[in-house]
RNA sequence: CGCGGGGUGGGGUAACGGUAACCCGUCAGGCUCAUAACCUGAAAAUUGCUGGUUCGAUUCCGGCCCCCGCAACCA
């Protein structure tokens, strides 16, 4: 029998800023799902990758006075390096906006939306500041001038491009909508999106002059334009499965796999449950199936983080600090898995001793200390430890992890945590050893088993403890040293 | 009347028609298998304000106040 597959991506990220906690936690719960789903069976694609088009790039490049190429090629690779640090699935598969198989997904892509008749051409006017010689866009202007330089006059430029008649699709995805009734999660955020349709949508723009910004791909039968970074970067999620060359491999992973997830941040929702669907339908390709939007992490008391405020956060800090399954820990069970929710380094330190130093991992010592001492031999586990469905796993765990509720998920564990401790504390083994050793073996045993199934939980969450947990119970050892410091 | 989210003990969150649960912190006690860990108990919330529905609202409805995103090409 062919295993059934599963397709999850994460947004990719854009290469013009260091790798912040945000896109963090969007890689680290999509790595849960693939992990959980691998765990059940599934023959799991797992997509990230770096976005590198477009005029923020290159400038950036110019900035450093380095090839755009070569800035770009750092960057990717301080995010591949990221996602080692952060324990995501070894055969995740990473993939470049500037790859040669991409370039060549998006001209293939954009020459169907043409043939379908949706690109048309038409003057594109753009407010510039010469004082911050960039293009601005109304949101960002105050009385219709730029915030930085008040009295300066916007320029407005005038410059013919491709446009995307993204207004045709309202009744379509409104319709595909209707049909997918958990097309986005959570649910008030597939609200936003519906009524954000529902009031009408504009054609937007899809390429740039080439002459003034070269750093794209070439549109097909017209070099003198460039695609728009969105255009290009969203099609990612299908050139990465293959398309359009290898269809076997496009068709398995995406078009007839059992989930489509898309995770993104709350400020992709357009993109990502929108404007990508809609391109999907014009090229005449299947839509995605899941689109599950994070909330961002804050700073202390709410405040969004920026370099400007200084309360932006290094995951990569964290991570050498404190160890990546402690950053994994935090993410899977402090923040909220749909809301926003606030970081500070000492919530961190908190969360690390109550959660991982005091509970997993003392549990852990006291239950195996108690093992090695006095069990002969270690206790008989599933065989095969990947079976998620031997019943070794708890309902309610699993229905919350479906839901992706990684939040819910977690606290599940901590209450089976929080359970192990009660039993050891009202039954007391420790002592009852010297009476009644029969017994007291008995319990023991029975908290190796509890721990075991704690282990299959956390396998998604914290591969790496979770393996070192098994390990300690199939050679029944009490950890040589404490599986996290108390700090 | 642009759209959406939120206001719960000192901090962070949960619940959701029947007087509030959890984590951190504080205080007192217990245990000794364990990482000054673990367990028990205590102090601490009129659940933003205000009307209404109801036998009863934190939970439903109306009004108001405040905070935060988004408001289209911000990749």
């Amino acid at each position: 029998m062919k295993n059934k597959t599963f397709y999850i991506t994460t947004t990719l990220p854009y290469v013009n800023a260091e790798p912040h906690i945000g896109f963090a936690m969007e890689i680290i719960r999509a790595d849960i799902i693939a992990r959980w789903k691998k765990l059940l069976g599934y023959d799991v694609f797992f997509n990230t990758g770096t976005d590198e088009h477009g005029l923020k790039i290159y400038r950036k490049a110019q900035e450093l006075n380095i090839p755009v190429q070569k800035y770009c090629d750092e960057a990717a690779q301080k995010f591949k390096d990221l996602t080692n640090m952060l324990g995501i699935s070894p055969e995740v598969n990473f993939i470049r906006t500037t790859d040669p198989h991409h370039i060549a997904a998006a001209q293939e892509f954009w020459k169907r939306v043409d043939k379908g008749g949706f690109i048309y051409k038409k003057n594109y006017s753009v407010k510039y500041c010469v004082g911050c010689e960039l293009e601005k866009t109304d949101s960002e202007l105050i009385n219709g001038r730029c915030p930085l330089h008040p009295l300066q006059d916007l320029e407005i430029i005038e410059e013919e491009n491709y446009f995307f008649k993204f207004s045709v699709f309202q009744q379509k995805l409104l319709d595909m909508y209707e049909k997918n009734p958990s097309f986005v999660l959570p649910d008030f955020r597939f609200n936003e999106i519906k009524a954000f349709v529902k009031r009408g949508l504009e054609d937007f723009s899809i390429s740039r002059l080439a002459s003034k910004m070269p750093w794209g791909v070439v549109v097909p039968r017209d070099e003198s334009q460039v695609m728009f970074v969105w255009f290009d970067a969203l099609i990612n999620y299908i050139s990465s499965t293959g398309w359009p060359d290898c269809v076997a491999d496009f068709e398995r992973r995406w078009v007839n796999a059992d989930g489509v997830v898309q995770y993104c941040g709350k400020d992709n929702l357009r993109q990502q449950s929108a404007m990508w669907q809609a391109m999907l339908m014009a090229a005449g390709l299947p839509n995605s199936k899941t689109i599950v939007i994070d909330g961002f992490i804050t700073g202390e008391g709410g405040v969004k983080m920026s370099k400007s405020l200084g309360n932006t956060v290094n995951p990569l800090k964290i991570v050498t600090q404190y160890g990546k399954e402690a950053l994994r820990y935090y993410l899977a069970r402090e923040v909220s898995s749909f809301e926003d929710s606030p970081f500070t380094m000492e919530k961190f330190k908190e969360a690390y001793n109550a959660g991982l130093a005091n509970g997993i991992g003392n549990l852990v010592s006291r239950v195996m200390k108690m093992a090695q001492d006095n069990l002969e031999a270690p206790i008989k586990v599933p065989v095969s430890v990947g079976d998620a469905t031997s019943g070794a796993i708890p309902d309610d765990f699993k229905a919350a992890i479906e839901r992706f509720d990684i939040h819910a998920a977690s606290n599940i564990i901590w209450q089976h945590i929080s359970e192990a401790d009660h039993i050891i504390q009202d039954r007391q083994p420790f002592k009852l050893i010297k009476t009644d050793k029969v017994a007291a073996q008995g319990i023991i045993r029975d908290l190796c088993v509890r721990l075991f199934v704690i282990a299959q939980m956390l396998g998604p969450i914290l591969p790496d403890t979770s393996g070192t947990i098994k390990e300690l119970i199939k050679t029944n050892k009490t950890p040589a040293t404490p599986l996290f410091v108390r700090k």
